[in-house]
DNA sequence: TCGTCGAAAGTGTGATCACAGCAGTGCGGC
DNA sequence: GCCGCACTGCTGTGATCACACTTTCGACGA
């Protein structure tokens, strides 16, 4: 996986992009403290690319920075999850209205097979392919948009929450399947309905927030019982058991 | 100036942090490179700092980098500035939903200083001032929405505007005074009429862009005479005349 | 056995240096 | 007089080092 098309990029956007990834896919538990010198081993090069690296995501609130400086995966809180929930909300299907006039036939054709792969990724019950299926189809619409900043912030706010599926990621797939509304989206989409897309959307992401804030543990919860234990039970110190690297492949 | 209150955060954070005021505050002119080490030499630094500062300035929009990986103070297009104002008509009335039935009576005294304070720089025709107090009167009031990543996204849009304002500062005074929706805001939000707050805002924001649109002239304008030569002169190549330094206070 | 102190490792910050790429500029030749 | 080329300076990148600070772990003593 390190060896990509070619390295055209600098150290720091490689860096960048790995715990970008590794960020947004939830492969790094939240709470997991990111020094800038163990990044930079993982990563075989000087403290100089992570830094820079580390600092950017923290300038976009993909990472939080602790009092010293060290970056931390970030551990949302209930209030923190439902705003940005909300921006979400604001958001995506303003994108999504401004996207649907510029959708040609090359883009609603990627929809469709982006769709394909989510369902059977679904029936499949893998977890990661869902989401990741999920993101594209979201994403690729966005783009149509060609609204570089709006889909900056969009990125942001996904960025950020991205850390919370490391512990959620098994609970997408019990979802039933027809919650999802991107079928329906997409036949709206081909019929040209921006606002009908739009409400679709955010109707998704209001049940997918209502559907996390009913079934999630977050960071401000205190365990009623001892079962919830992989988020309350590991938060008062060390985050990670004994993970030595912050490798994001290892 | 340099000598602020006390030095207590890093090099990076002073040079952030200064170079972050003058950007909202118009004090860099569109298409002016910020290379790393003359803002270092401007702040009497090492270029380390300033290179820090720059990126993560340029992790959040506030600038642009060149593809030499320079960074220079953005130029805003139609296009984007259409955007920026599609994205602000979403974000900013809804940090104003959720404020205001926060806003206690120290919010509600502050907001009606701020207020005393813009009518009158108005009336002194003072441009810095009022677009000043312009700026902290709505802030003061998102930021009693206590959404903190809601108003890092609002900020983000008003970093990459400020600029713009460079050469539009002296236009904003030419509106009539009676424009600005801030004195009826504040009469609703007394009431607690969070509705009417954002529809007012949501109406300023919009009206305030068809200002703008109207008569500012853009990047991509072409000129129609020689006369809007600020900005569309100096485009094809040079940006600033001579200035040497990125100096923030000259 | 527990508490406390001290040393050692780890942390971010910032300066300095080496390097490769590029633009501007001045010179020389045509 | 005009064109072309080399040179010089400036650019960002990244490595390495020094420094101050914090955390942590181990050993010693009560």
């Amino acid at each position: 996986m390190q060896a990509r098309s070619s390295e055209p990029a600098s150290l720091e956007e490689q860096a960048y992009h790995q715990l970008r990834q590794a960020l947004v896919e939830g492969a790094f538990p939240p709470g997991q403290k990111l020094s800038i010198r163990r990044v930079a081993a993982a990563l075989g090069t000087s403290p100089m690319p992570a830094r820079t690296a580390l600092r950017r995501l923290a300038a976009e609130q993909a990472v939080d920075l602790l009092p010293s400086g060290t970056a931390i995966v970030p551990r949302l809180t209930r209030a923190a999850f439902t705003e940005l929930s909300t921006i979400r909300a604001q958001l995506e299907p303003l994108a999504a209205r401004m996207a649907v006039p510029r959708c040609d036939r090359a883009v609603v054709k990627q929809l469709s097979a982006i769709l394909a792969t989510e369902l059977s990724a679904r029936q499949a019950g893998d977890p990661e392919a869902v989401l990741r299926a999920d993101r594209e189809f979201l994403f690729a619409l966005y783009r149509a948009a060609a609204a570089p900043m709006l889909l900056g912030m969009i990125e942001s706010t996904w960025l950020r929450r991205g850390p919370m599926f490391h512990d959620a990621r098994w609970l997408i797939v019990t979802r039933p399947p027809g919650v999802t509304h991107h079928a329906a989206m997409l036949k709206q989409l081909r019929r040209g309905a921006a606002e009908e897309v739009a409400a679709l959307l955010r109707a998704e992401i209001e049940s997918a927030t209502a559907f996390l804030l009913e079934r999630m543990p977050f960071a401000d919860d205190i365990d009623r019982d001892g079962q919830l234990s992989s988020l309350t039970l590991v938060s008062p110190r060390r985050p990670a058991p004994s993970r030595g690297a912050a490798k994001p492949r290892p």
